[in-house]
DNA sequence: CTTCTGCGTAAGGCATAACTTACGGTAAGT
DNA sequence: ACTTACCGTAAGTTATGCCTTACGCAGAAG
């Protein structure tokens, strides 16, 4: 059941805020944490939740880390949201 | 943002359990519990949360209260899920 | 009227999740 | 080469969520 950690991933208010904040372009964590309350590893943290539910997706550029939304996670969450 | 309680309500295993057993039919509160690993009053916690999060609703009957399903809070989520 | 059934709520314990500070490692800049 | 920037991870603290038992109330049953 691979929706499940999409909908963990998401129930926190501040992953769901990092998520959303991708969906206008990708960015670094620096980026991400300035528009935060929380602390830059916190959204490190936050970040490695997200990827492990299929959400986001990094690529390395050299010195950053440079996150984007995928697809994969929001794909699972619907099909079961189908079944219903 | 009214999915932002949907996500929280589904992230619980167990309430997605329940979640998915009102799916078959509309069930008491006791029918609910005998099927799961938790105590009644747990049960109970569980659909008040799914239930304010416009997944389930209630009809009592007399003495009981049957739960069915509330398309509501499907539909809250898979609005949201269109914005990406 | 008394008893039983079905359920919600309160209170408290316990596990987990989220946050912080501190640290280390790699790439970029000077 | 040295320093700075960017980031992940570790360790510890604090908050939050889920569970239990205990209790009380309304309807059904006798």
């Amino acid at each position: 059941m691979p929706y499940a950690e999409v909908f963990t991933a998401l129930a926190d208010p501040t992953r769901r805020h990092l998520f959303e904040a991708l969906r206008e372009q990708p960015m670094t964590v620096g980026e991400l944490a300035t528009n935060q309350p929380v602390s830059r590893p916190a959204v490190s943290q936050h970040l490695k939740v997200l990827e492990s539910a299929n959400l986001v997706s990094v690529e390395p550029q050299g010195n950053r880390r440079l996150y984007s939304i995928k697809r994969d996670g929001l794909d699972e969450l619907k099909q079961y949201l189908e079944s219903f």
